[in-house]
DNA sequence: ATAATTTTTAAACAAATGATTAAATACGTT
DNA sequence: AACGTATTTAATCATTTGTTTAAAAATTAT
């Protein structure tokens, strides 16, 4: 049974449904988990996941297409408005990122695994998780290269860019158990802890890697 | 059907299956992969995988080990007899992990999700993998600690150097597609060219960021 | 209260899937 | 050639898995 979000108000069966489903998506993967886990997980009667969603495909799409929002979207939206410096976002991103990361370390792996596979090749990629991704061209790769035509950055190819910073960020979220063996690191405050430090230290990595 | 490798020495059914077995494990992990996927891939009847491999787990532990090894083995274990510095290990590491991966891009991906789940919690980590986890806490990790020791490098926790090393290295090729599309890269060949050039920059910026 | 509608349940189905069996074929040894 | 062993094949089995059905229960409308 699903536990409810405050013991006041209750999730609709519908809502349980989609969260048990969430999460088990995003950790073991769409074939990985059976409509029979997400029913147990949930709570309700396996009939009941068809009723809502008519098939296990159907409210894969539906996981997913939440997941890359959180992914993708979360974030470049708050700059709408905000009028940042390159270096300014880069704090921004590292700071929010890493605290979404922290609430939901599963995300990586799940949308690196089931984005590989979307666009397919010689067609244009299209849909939400293409749109996100204009957008963060726009808001990080255009500024870098300005900074360049100034003379404040190194002229790299901006995808050198784009890959530390989020190498930097998302990493250690795919790789944790991995990471926390290598490193000696014993338990999961720990390298809460040492998640937070980065986002202080990722700007500064940043302007030392690229800033002439 | 597999094709042979050079043409001239053919695999026997035992390889053939092996082979097929781990590109498409490696590529769509356990459970997406049937076992008459294997035995189509490979061109065999499909009971003979039961007969040279008891069962799909068997086959997939298999598998799974060879990778681990290539994943975490390689690297280390030319280390044995030469005396490199941090510095020139960060080098070495970097130009022959990077190779690899071009070879093997779908290694990340495969590995991080399949160890997530390895070591229990409580029990120390055992097997293949962890032995190769403690030499790469023996030749990084204590090298870069006596470096700080010596005022050569900033005073942070190792983690962080394991994490930026493996992240500028590995987090490209877990997320090519997406990579390239936000950097505006159209084609395999072009994302090869900037991996190579990586091998060289990234000594160059692990002593940019961790360098007092 | 009664009827209509929505939600939930237990049971069942059809297809997919991992594995096994028994017979057929290929291969090596004497 | 004849035998024994190893390999391969087609057919089949038992479970698992996604989905459907028809009836029961709960909820809402009249």
């Amino acid at each position: 049974m699903l536990k409810t979000k405050k013991g006041e108000q209750e999730l609709s069966t519908e809502e349980r449904i989609k969260e048990a489903a969430k999460k088990l998506f995003t950790q073991k993967g769409f074939e990985a988990t059976k409509t029979r886990d997400i029913a147990e997980a949930s709570g309700i009667n396996l009939a009941l996941l068809n009723y809502y969603f008519r098939s296990k495909k159907k409210l894969f799409e539906l996981v997913m297409k939440e997941n890359i929002q959180l992914f993708l979207g979360v974030i470049v939206e708050h700059f709408e408005n905000k009028n940042l410096s390159f270096e300014e976002k880069v704090a921004f991103v590292a700071d929010h990122y890493i605290d979404m990361l922290l609430e939901n370390p599963d995300l990586p792996s799940f949308v690196q695994q089931h984005i590989k596979t979307r666009p397919a090749p010689g067609e244009e990629a299209k849909g939400p998780a293409a749109q996100k991704i204009q957008l963060i061209r726009k808001y990080f790769i255009e500024d870098f290269e300005a900074g360049v035509k100034k003379g404040i950055y190194k002229d790299v190819h901006p995808m050198h860019v784009m890959a530390n910073l989020m190498g930097l960020i998302i990493w250690p979220f795919t790789s944790t158990t991995m990471l926390m063996a290598k490193a000696g690191i014993s338990n999961r405050k720990e390298f809460e802890k040492l998640m937070h430090q980065r986002k202080k230290m990722i700007p500064i990595w940043i302007k030392a890697m690229f800033e002439k």
